[in-house]
DNA sequence: TTGAAAGCGCTAACAT
DNA sequence: ATGTTAGCGCTTTCAA
């Protein structure tokens, strides 16, 4: 093996020295910045090359005070809908010099406050984060992190910065109106712990608030704790069905659990949507082409994700464009077969 | 308002004069290194509490050589397995210093390449990557850049430098053997485009190989491109048995479009696992709940993610243990209902 | 226990 | 078109 062993990452002025170019036209071809002749770009671009550079963006970082990095912070990667929300960013992102760099909270709110202040103490040039609930904290942080911030998937409350997403109280509100129109009234619902999840929350109190004005009280209720799988579905929907018999709707706080429902009232012959009726959320297409299509309501995961790159993006090439936008996206009720019309 | 305009972060200097101490020492509290007496302690973690002070790690990167990162580089996050992948790895990295960067490749070696430059551009304290098989420029990059590297999830190759995960071509073959001995022999595959997806493929061979010394061939193959969902599923089992309807088994390349593949036939009335089998591949929890469980194999992907944060976390506490280690985990093959034993 | 000086590897701002 | 100088905000090292 001639191949010398690296002790050293090598450095710029390896490369200068290589190539007999000073370091800063070596940095300058290395950026494609300022005016460098075509022989010297090339000579030294093949030296940097065969050498193996690597530049070190710390110290580029540094001393340009330039990061292209945005951070992303959500709460779940097993979720399925923060993976598209991550597409729409990338795919916006990708058309600039911008990258996503992803934290995860685990929906606890001293993760987020121990995430925040880990990725901005990289100095990203801007931040997208879900949910427009933080800590005093994180607040703060955010407020002063002097970069541009949006907060994405729900707009209900009082955004720091820029936002973008739907108002899940009116989603919630939106799918009670449909499942009155519909005649159902023994309604019951199956949801994740609220204290955890915000927007869970949010659905569910302008579900249960629309209920009420038309006098509908929710008949009964299931919270469970842990990931969304179907077997989860299926057992609350078995619980819940075995203690109040005579529901004739279950809401589902996402599709996941919602078809764990499906299957199992389709395997006990419940005719579906008369005898009962059932609704998730987040219109997760990957389960598409269950026996019958399940009623949800789309959450805009890729659109919010790009309209938030969008923002940022814009707001890191002209930072003069203060705007604060607030982008409220509808969400769109899509009642499949399990929803009488 | 009284709150001032923070158009330039604080420093470590801010931090310093606000509190009357040298910078050296304030450096010292907030990293909890060297002796600093408890009073001088206190009033500089009071200061820089107050002033809302975010260490700068760019510069403290610079000045040390030292960061805290290690790069985890996957083809996908819509996938499911690799979030549990990642799953594994925070678990481990989250007794340690070191935190998780994410970078994502589609399973395109050219953008493995660019994002395995960027990420190694930051320096990271060590890497962890999908796959075995790289570009030659990746594979240089990861050879020089002077920290430990796993590669995870295959073990069918040459490894750079340590290596866990499990072997395809034997998942493959393991497979074979179970349905072989079912007695099952008119068997299709159904999986995503090979070049795309190593690991898909060695299954793939390491199947029909295995098939092959029992004398059997493949009956049909149906081949897919973009994203595993249960319609997909569908679709291709439906095209598959009107193109070859006496085939008796089906092995997918995943669980997703092997739950589609179930789905439809269990409507089409077919006798599953008599009058046809199903296989899928990964071992995906939240499937559980389907009418029948889908026979599958686990890939130990939360164990693969372990394993290997756990060999970055001690190369980099020690870095004279240069092991090479390689860890091959054995996949549990669960033949649920949908394979006769 | 504390402080002062030097420099990490690069780039902005000026030369030339 | 190319080179020189002076930092970026921290930490290392050495001195007090």
């Amino acid at each position: 093996m001639t191949k010398p062993t690296v002790k050293r990452p090598l450095t710029l002025r390896d490369v200068s020295e290589a190539s007999g170019v000073s370091e800063m036209t070596v940095s300058r071809v290395l950026r494609n910045k300022g005016d460098v002749s075509e022989a010297t770009r090339r000579k030294v671009q093949e030296t940097a090359k065969r050498m193996g550079y690597v530049p070190n963006k710390i110290a580029g970082a540094l001393a340009s005070s330039h990061v292209n990095l945005v951070a992303v912070i959500i709460p779940s990667l097993g979720n399925m809908v923060f993976p598209e929300v991550l597409s729409g960013i990338s795919e916006v992102l990708e058309d600039t010099v911008l990258q996503p760099v992803v934290g995860v909270t685990d929906y606890l709110p001293e993760k987020e406050e121990k995430v925040l202040f880990e990725m901005l103490s990289w100095r990203p040039a801007g931040v997208i984060i879900a949910g427009i609930e933080h800590s005093d904290a994180s607040r703060a942080m955010l407020e002063r992190c002097g970069v541009p911030v949006v907060e994405i998937m729900d707009v209900d409350g009082e955004p720091i910065d820029a936002c973008v997403g739907i108002s899940h109280r009116r989603a919630g509100r939106m799918m009670a109106e449909e499942i009155i129109a519909a005649g159902y009234s023994r309604i019951g619902f199956v949801g994740t712990k609220m204290p955890l999840d915000h927007r869970a929350r949010k659905r569910f109190e302008g579900f249960i608030r629309t209920l009420g004005r038309a006098g509908i009280e929710i008949a009964d209720r299931e919270f469970y704790e842990g990931p969304s799988a179907l077997n989860k579905g299926r057992e609350l929907t078995q619980r819940m069905l075995e203690r109040t018999p005579d529901l004739d709707f279950l809401y589902y706080s996402n599709d996941m659990i919602g078809a764990g429902g499906l299957l199992y009232l389709m395997e006990q012959g419940y005719d579906i949507p008369g005898r009962i009726g059932l609704a998730g959320f987040n219109g997760v297409e990957l389960l598409d082409g269950l026996p019958m299509k399940l009623a949800t309501m789309d959450a805009c995961r890729r659109d919010v994700g790009r309209r938030a790159a969008e923002i940022v993006a814009n707001r890191i090439s002209d930072p003069d464009a203060e705007d604060g936008a607030l982008i409220e996206l509808t969400p769109r009720l899509d009642p499949g077969d399990t929803l009488l019309r």
